[in-house]
DNA sequence: TCATTAAATTGTT
DNA sequence: AACAATTTAATGA
């Protein structure tokens, strides 16, 4: 067998993104591409270390959060199974801007800083990629923003699960999430008693299901389409 | 494989 | 913040 032919379809099992490769490019991908596994609640780097990987997650879920000047930590973002992140930081060759955790049990697929400038310099297709993934993300940065305006905590919880799972930069996700409400709740800003509530109120309009450590979205569009009506 | 125990998570006040 | 109830994970027979 033709081991050109074989490097794309290896390289799409843990990289959505595969198919806008040539097959060199994928080969070349995978030389320098390398794989690392992380317990739950363990860190993949602090912040102001140097982690010069653009990273995928192909198992489990990792929150980027720092500790404020009052010592409570704040999330502020999650990314979930499939999703790819730290372009940024690669680009600007810079060390990380804030800790990374694995929530779960969780394996990364992690490319050098050489081969992903390798690529972003010489793959037009790649750096077309790159900048709708930058687009996409600028947006969810809005929305975030603009969630956080948002006072009713089923909204809140509800954008902020919906953002876990936006399917343009996390397509691989499956119909659950796996999350406590702890951590749900410091993603969207809120106490694990009035997440509680919040998921609970959802459930009654049948667009979460709790489960343990889980939460089943039956609907995205749905979830998205939550509004508070008071 | 099953029962017991410890730990984590959730539901409620 | 505290407490009880529930679920999961770990242990060892």
């Amino acid at each position: 067998m033709d081991t050109r032919l074989s490097a794309k379809s290896e390289l799409r099992t843990v990289a959505f993104w595969a198919d806008i490769l040539s097959e060199e490019e994928a080969a070349s991908v995978i030389a320098g591409m390398g794989e690392r596994r992380y317990h739950a609640g363990s860190y993949i780097c602090h912040r102001g270390d140097r982690f010069d990987f653009w990273t995928g997650i192909t198992t489990g879920l990792v929150k980027m959060s720092a500790v404020s000047e009052a010592g409570k930590p704040m999330t502020y973002a999650g990314v979930c199974a499939g999703g790819w992140f730290g372009e940024g930081t690669i680009l600007k060759n810079e060390p990380r801007k804030y800790d990374l955790v694995a929530l779960c049990d969780t394996h990364l697929a992690v490319l050098n800083r050489p081969t992903f400038m390798w690529l972003f310099e010489n793959s037009f297709r790649f750096a077309q990629f790159l900048t709708h993934q930058l687009n996409e993300r600028m947006g969810q940065f809005i929305a975030t923003i603009e969630s956080d305006r948002v006072h009713d905590p089923a909204e809140r919880v509800a954008r902020h699960l919906v953002r876990l799972f936006n399917p343009a930069l996390y397509p691989n996700m499956r119909g659950y999430i796996e999350i406590t409400q702890e951590e749900l709740g410091h993603l969207a800003g809120l106490s694990r008693q009035v997440t509680n509530r919040a998921l609970a109120t959802l459930e009654a309009a049948g667009l979460v299901k709790a489960q343990h450590n889980r939460i089943a979205v039956p609907s995205l569009e749905r979830l998205a389409g939550y509004r508070y009506d008071g």
